[in-house]
RNA sequence: CCGGGUGUAGCGCAGUUGGUAGCGCGGGUGGUUUGGGACCAUCAGGCCGCAGGUUCGAACCCUGUCACUCGGACCA
């Protein structure tokens, strides 16, 4: 393993883990400060990762029949606030435009947090029959939402995600849809991000404003904190019946449909450095890697070097690879650490002893295995490497989850868990009381991460006050 | 929003009692180098975060403000 620190300008995440995340974060070329506190710059090497989320996520709603839109930026606010639960949630933290020009607006403008109500006021325009439904639609854009204390990524005033909005004829449709979609999160997480995650419900103190049911996937970062990586929301008609939309069922009975969100962000991409980052920097799953090889060729002033290093990026290119050279006058070292530091997952030098010995090395960047690779074996290998870093980085994870995964039967015990571990998965039973949750955090000071699909029995009673409980809940320390 | 810290060259920092702005790295150029952050020479680079105030004179003192950062509260 690539232990020992090259790279000093980076503080190691051990002696202060969140000055290590903005560290990697600017140090790796990800984002930049805007001169508006919680608005950053996603630079070219940042935003190429999102480009690779999305074009993953889109090929997979599209594939499953939905199709994108782009909606207004600006809500009037009588139409934000139609659904009472919606706009007592998200009214805290809106910004409003107030002026136009140098005119005062006769109604102020928010700028959307989310799309709900615009959705919504669209469909009961254009919904009237059976016929019409469903409608799957999603958009990919950013939103804003006034946020006190803000991270690159985690917590950001302005981000991009999608927001997908469905509306069905029945129940059962659109809590099949919800679920889908979390699965499509899920499957996005665990096989492209090499993320393992916990899937579940939210408590009702922790789901969407307006939502009747929340899903989620939680993931554990390396400090043993909780990220909320992507939800999934069931609305039933709430926001149907509170915009109006109707229509005509096979029956000719007038009907109200039911609705679902969907959304993830770019905070994934804070989950991914949380994750699989280390002290030498980033580390990115092949799958969404911009640069999934780095060539690095070695001492390329003698004959032949700099050539056999083009043919190399020509054939990697070739076999469908992202690939790259760096043929700048840096030393060797100076991009080892530089490509180390930006999470390339897989670095192949190539030197005058490569050629004469007809291979060249591939480095790894998750464990800094060097593997020497014979150049006729080239178009196999690398891909098969790229395989294997994505493999590792995910048993590595999934060992990291598992190991801080922990039960618990009472409040002190979880208490003490939550203080050594910075948090962990803390499994307990749970009565169903808001009073109870509220005294987890008040107490241990864990919120409620998700109640999960994935039930066990670790206990008979609520830790909290003692009464039977049935459900399990996964507490924790979220971001 | 509350509390602590920080804003001086692209980055990291120094700047004495208030007296005309400094170091290292990085950058440009020329050369030597090249298997884990090379070296020599040379050149360029400043709204001292921003706005007021005190003073003959402010990077330095005072007030305000903005941003970053740590902790807390808040946060579908």
């Amino acid at each position: 393993m690539a232990a020992d620190k090259k790279v000093e300008q980076i503080t190691d995440m051990e002696v202060d883990f969140a000055q290590w995340f903005t560290d990697v974060c600017t140090k790796a070329e990800l984002v930049d400060y805007s001169g508006v506190k919680g608005l950053y710059i996603l630079r070219p090497y940042g935003y190429a990762i999102w480009e690779n989320i999305m074009g993953i996520l889109d090929a997979k709603f599209k594939a499953t029949g939905h199709e994108n839109v782009s909606m207004p930026m600006l809500i009037p606010e009588s139409l934000l606030q139609k659904e009472k639960d919606h706009v007592e949630g998200f009214a805290p933290e809106c910004a409003w435009v107030t002026l136009g020009g140098s005119e005062e607006l006769p109604e102020k403008l928010c700028i959307r947090p989310t799309s709900e109500t615009l959705f919504c006021d669209h469909w009961s325009h254009i919904v009237h029959s059976w016929r019409d439904l469903p409608l799957l639609y999603n958009q990919w854009c950013s939103v804003l939402r006034w946020e006190k204390t803000t991270r690159p990524f985690l917590r950001g005033r302005e981000f991009l995600w999608q927001e997908g909005h469905t509306l069905h004829a029945t129940p059962e449709e659109a809590i099949k849809e919800t679920e889908q979609q979390l699965e499509t999160y899920a499957d996005l997480c665990e096989n492209y991000l090499a993320m393992p995650v916990v899937r579940g419900c939210k408590t009702d103190k922790e789901k969407f404003a307006g939502a009747e049911r929340t899903y989620t996937i939680e993931c554990m970062m390396h400090d043993h904190k909780a990220l909320q990586s992507g939800t999934s929301h069931y609305f039933g008609d709430g926001f149907a019946r509170a915009f109006g939309i109707t229509f005509s069922d096979k029956e000719n009975k007038p009907a109200i449909p039911h609705q679902t969100s969907w959304g993830l962000s770019t905070r994934i991409i804070g989950g991914i450095i949380m994750t699989h980052g280390d002290n030498n920097g980033l580390v990115l799953p092949p799958q969404v890697a911009p640069i999934q090889v780095i060539v690095i060729p070695v001492a390329s002033h003698k004959p032949g070097v700099t050539e056999k290093a083009d043919e190399l990026i020509a054939r990697l290119k070739a076999a469908g690879l992202r690939v790259r050279g760096d043929f700048s006058d840096n030393s060797p070292g100076w991009k080892f650490a530089q490509y180390e530091m930006k999470g390339v997952p897989l670095r192949v030098e190539i030197g005058p002893k490569d050629i004469e010995a007809g291979h060249c090395v591939a480095v790894r960047r998750d464990n800094g295995e060097k593997i020497v690779v014979p150049l006729e074996e080239l178009e196999a290998r690398i891909p098969e490497l790229l395989g294997d870093v994505q493999k590792g980085m995910y048993e590595k994870a999934r060992k990291n989850l598992d190991e801080h995964t922990y039960t618990a039967t009472t409040l002190d015990e979880v208490k003490a868990i939550a203080e050594k571990e910075n948090g962990g998965f803390i499994k307990t039973m749970w009565c169903g009381d808001l009073a109870c949750e509220m005294a987890m955090k008040e107490k241990a000071g864990v919120s409620s991460r998700c109640i999960p699909f994935e039930q066990e029995h670790v206990g008979d009673v609520c830790p909290v006050c003692g009464k039977p409980a049935t459900k399990m809940v996964v507490w924790g320390v979220a971001y």
